[in-house]
DNA sequence: GGAAATTCGTTTCATTTGAAACTATTATTC
DNA sequence: GAATAATAGTTTCAAATGAAACGAATTTCC
């Protein structure tokens, strides 16, 4: 099993530019930067702020712990993309009555106005990059994002079972 | 083009689940966080430094601005990469005598045994990802992250030059 | 040959991030 | 019906991030 290791053959050939997780993180920084500006320099908002509302302009009203379910971001960036957001008054915060515990978010009347005017310009945006694809592959793309993401799902929590809890710090 | 905005209709139907963008976005972080696991916990390295032994161990020696490029990381993380694994002693640096700014980077002997150990785990979880696939999918895969990957860089710059510089804060 | 511009890589600084601890409320158990 | 556990959401803290400023080496241009 040993190789040779400075000499000719320098390792089984493991190549960074095909490695599929490696092209995913790649396209998708490209993509959310690229996206992130379109309403980041015009509306002001960051990433966490435009999921939080593109998920109340269609869902509302949720719950913060609805709104980390529908846009898979953990509650910390939750809480703190609704904070902005109430403070811009884009957003309205209530108290779930039956359950002290829950807010109850939506939509102001300003928040809906401007997730009507992003909501057009994220679609463009969206179109623009799947524009050289044939309707073929469109969906296949859309049937492999979702295969992927449903298996990468269920090997997530397999990863860290064997080895006992080592908090490596080296 | 106005439409009646709380009442029926709340907003021509944008479903941030089908949203490229951000299936995208949940897909690679769910990936990447479940790679990085693997070199993580038990080499203690992060994903920037994995990513740096990843292309030394092929393309070695390379100066930092060619680990940028093959990486598509930017110069700063590059920066601190490169000292972590110095530090480590996984890497060995050096100046290049031609262009005494640029330096010469390679995997040390300690960091070429970590990386031939890395290279066959991060290869089965990504067979484990698409184990699922059919070959013929993915190849398509492959020829899909190609494309969209290079219609994103070149949308990418495009998506900065109507509106003057406004630094909207809100 | 030397001033100006460019490139390489590091450092600074303000912001973002998320794990863990925390408060408040509700559900469960005995 | 009190003690315990569980859940919703916030705060704390240390680490990661990246834009901009920087020092050093090189190239360009006159």
């Amino acid at each position: 099993m040993k190789r040779i290791s400075r000499g000719k053959n320098p390792t089984p050939d493991f190549a960074l530019e095909r490695f599929v997780p490696y092209r995913l993180s790649v396209l998708t920084n490209i993509v959310s930067r690229t996206i992130a500006r379109l309403y980041g320099e015009r509306f002001g908002l960051g990433i966490p702020e435009w999921r939080v509302m593109a998920v109340l302009g269609r869902f509302a009203p949720l719950s913060s712990t609805d709104v980390c379910t529908r846009t898979a971001m953990d509650k910390v960036r939750v809480s703190r993309a609704v904070e902005r957001l109430r403070r811009a008054q884009l957003i309205e915060q209530a108290t779930d009555p039956k359950d002290r515990r829950r807010s109850r978010l939506r939509l102001s009347t300003s928040g809906d106005r401007m997730h009507d005017a992003i909501v057009p310009m994220a679609q463009a945006a969206e179109a623009l990059l799947l524009d050289g694809l044939s309707p073929a592959e469109k969906r296949t793309l859309d049937r492999l994002l979702t295969r992927l993401t449903e298996r990468a799902m269920a090997i997530a929590p397999a990863a860290l079972d064997p080895s006992g809890p080592d908090p490596g710090d080296a």
